[in-house]
RNA sequence: GCCUGGGUAGCUCAGUCGGUAGAGCAACGCACUCGUAAUGCGUAGGUCGUGAGUUCGAUUCUCAUCCCAGGCUCCA
């Protein structure tokens, strides 16, 4: 038998057998590599273990500890779930079943416009089990798209995948289910289960141990609200049971911080339903947070140079015939109310409104840059079934800021934005951000390509100046500008899109604004809106989440507990809450009546960032006993101490805040 | 808006194959006066989301409606 040789991802070679597959090659190199193998990279091109190697290849294989291994173990796994279902459900059609992020779904049109029920999840997990027990081999074929039309005869969305791949203006969407064009490919695990699918997958079911179905849901075919409502299930699959577990767990973890539950448990605010969906009402504990967080985003506007301005929460609807939302955006706004000399809307957006401020009197270049900043009240009328805690929600608060420039100060107020961006949300603890530039969506803009391309250039101009590696979101963009949107990582490794900044020059237009030039003639201002946390509401979530609950000592809503150990005591705690309190310390006390131990648990379960215990030695030394969040209990520290040391870290942090 | 599941005490949940409901925690009371994450005993608390229908009788079955959860779609 000839030989071949093959080249390793470091250069080495490997002599192989004339024919030797991916699979002889990994367990030539070890039988541990050929346990972990489930595809190889052959000259770039991701493949089936079993693919034949040729002379000269460049191959590496891919272990299921890597994203891709991974990708290849659910892409697996999904298939063995179609058949599961195919088994269970005898006549149920199916459409695509790809991996995504930690695993996978697969979509299902059932006979009779059955759906599936909680139960049904347990009985095809069961199922799915059973295959991966009989071993099945994933086997490849390839045929022509006439010879896969016969093959998937009973399969509609095949065959409309199948057709759509090979039309002419074939959609890039499709590819991935099955590759592009003339070879189309199949895998069969037995005579009855074959799936159309660009692969590859791993060797057999055996491989697939690891997995579970998480939930069902409904999901439109090719992703359109016109076409028929599939049934969607969702699984996740990993390489191990401990990778698994822990991916389990995290999602466990994620749950524990769920703004909801905290906003609940922390008693910070509610959503009754006697107000309706997507409403918040804020509790005493949820209103200082939110006041300290408004606190602070209105000095830190004070001192960049923003001038402050109110606006009503309704507004006639001709201003939002100008502004264009009504023509782009009138199914988001809530229903108009008929008065006495027009018809009313509730504000979805506060630039209009900063629109009349600038074009109440005439401006002078030499006033711009002109930052209106408003903590402004809007009202969306969000879908029901889109609302989601404080992240998705009605009526909601942004930090909103219109700055109406020359083009000539475009560039460095973008720079200068970015800047104060970054500044305020590392204030609030977040660190890891990424960016992205959203471009004009061709079925939904208002003014001219050359406006669009200008405005858009300004964007990228500012990021590329900051040295700041973006994506680019193409038709993302607001119907009137482009923008720049920042997402940051919470502490669970989440992102979260929180700022975003958009140039406008079509609202100037659409305004008539104006301001005379330095020639004496009139020209239009460039209007840029920003806002940092976007919706106090949202940003407030993502930080309940963000902190689990544990507010840093300078957000807390309460953040010193005075605890007397007998009643004896009680009065001595008195006299520590008010000298805390003297200093704007947000202190208090619950007296002796619990054991003293029950009323710590309480006081930790509210994660207050500080409990002092004071008993006789205190009363005696004028001392506390100080039992910090997530640190040791430090006894006889003199009160005096305590306080300085407390109002330093409080003042640090803000002092830190501010100049961040 | 669409699909699935859900709504029982302040919170977390059990339960009723149709005969008006129960636990733990919380609250309140009494005893205990306690040095760093749950002292003991007791009391009170619910027209079982809302409205209608079926029924001798509905928290339970049916329909409608509101709200919630997870997706889909949407998100200026």
């Amino acid at each position: 038998m000839t030989a071949i040789s093959v080249v390793l991802p470091d250069g080495s070679t490997r002599e192989l057998d004339d024919g030797a597959t991916a699979f002889d090659l990994a367990s030539s190199i070890g039988s541990g590599l050929a346990k972990a193998a489930v595809a190889a990279v052959v000259d770039g091109s991701l493949v089936d273990l079993s693919t034949t190697l040729h002379d000269n290849a460049l191959v590496s294989i891919i272990t299921s500890t890597s994203d891709e291994g991974r990708h290849v173990l659910r892409h697996s796994t999904a298939h063995v779930l179609a058949q599961a279902v195919t088994r269970l459900f005898p006549g149920a059609k199916f459409s695509v079943g790809p991996a995504i992020e930690n695993g996978f779904y697969y979509d299902f049109d059932l006979p009779g416009g059955a759906t599936f029920s909680a139960d049904d999840l347990d009985a095809i997990e069961s199922e799915m089990r059973r295959i991966v027990d009989e071993d099945q081999p994933f086997i490849r074929s390839e045929m022509t798209p006439s010879e896969a039309l016969a093959l998937f005869a009973d399969q509609p969305y095949k065959c409309e995948i199948i057709q759509r791949v090979t039309a002419a203006d074939g959609d890039s969407l499709d590819a991935g289910e099955v590759g592009s064009g003339d070879v189309i490919s199949a895998y069969r695990n037995c005579d009855d289960f074959v799936d159309m699918c660009v692969g590859p997958h791993v060797p057999s079911t055996s491989r697939l141990q690891h997995f579970a179905l998480q939930r069902t849901s409904g999901a439109y075919w090719r992703g359109s609200e016109q076409a028929r409502m599939l049934q969607r299930i969702y699984g996740t699959a990993w390489e191990s049971k401990a990778a698994l577990q822990a991916h389990l767990q995290q999602l466990e973890e994620a749950a524990k911080r769920d703004h909801r539950r905290l906003a609940t448990e922390l008693d910070l605010l509610s959503f009754p339903s006697e107000i309706g969906g997507g409403l918040a009402i804020w509790h005493p504990r949820g209103a200082i947070v939110r006041r300290i967080m408004e606190d602070y985003s209105r000095s830190r506007h004070e001192r960049g140079g923003y001038q402050f301005v109110f606006t009503p929460h309704l507004a006639n609807g001709k201003l939002f015939a100008t502004s264009g939302h009504l023509d782009y955006y009138a199914d988001g706004m809530y229903p108009p109310m008929e008065m006495d000399n027009g018809t009313y809307y509730m504000k979805p957006m506060n630039c209009p409104m900063h629109c009349l401020v600038y074009g109440s009197r005439q401006r002078s270049y030499r006033e711009l840059p002109i930052r209106l900043f408003e903590l402004g009240n809007v009202y969306r009328y969000e879908r029901a079934g889109t609302l989601h805690g404080l992240m998705r929600i009605r009526g909601f608060t942004q930090d909103d800021s219109h700055i109406f420039c020359r083009e000539d100060q475009l560039a460095d107020e973008v720079a200068s934005l970015l800047d104060f961006v970054l500044s305020v949300l590392r204030a609030f603890g977040f660190d890891e951000f990424t960016f992205n530039l959203s471009t004009k969506d061709p079925e939904k803009y208002v003014g001219s390509d050359e406006i669009w391309e200008k405005a858009t250039d300004a964007l990228r101009t500012a990021l590329d100046r900051h040295g700041l590696t973006y994506g680019v979101k193409d038709g993302d963009a607001a119907f009137y500008g482009p923008k720049i949107d920042i997402d940051v990582r919470d502490a669970i490794g989440r992102s979260w899109q929180l700022s975003t900044i958009q140039a406008d020059f079509n609202n100037p237009e659409r305004f008539d604004l104006e301001y005379i030039g330095a020639d004496n003639a009139r020209h239009r201002p460039i209007m840029l809106h920003r806002a940092l946390f976007g919706s106090i509401e949202r940003f407030f979530g993502v930080l309940l989440e963000h902190y689990a609950g544990a507010f840093p000592t300078w957000l807390a809503p309460v953040q010193v507990r005075v605890l007397p150990v007998s009643a004896a005591h009680e009065t001595y705690a008195r006299h520590v809450v008010e000298m805390l309190a003297e200093k704007n310390i947000r202190v208090d006390s619950v007296d002796a009546g619990d054991a003293l131990g029950k009323r710590i648990r309480a006081a930790k379960l509210e994660k207050i960032p500080y409990v002092l215990v004071v008993g006789d030695d205190d009363v005696a030394a004028s001392t506390v006993g100080v039992n910090p969040r997530g640190g040791d209990v430090d006894r006889d520290v003199p009160l005096a101490d305590f306080m300085q040391s407390i109002l330093a870290e409080i003042t640090e942090a803000t002092a830190k805040a501010m100049t961040a």
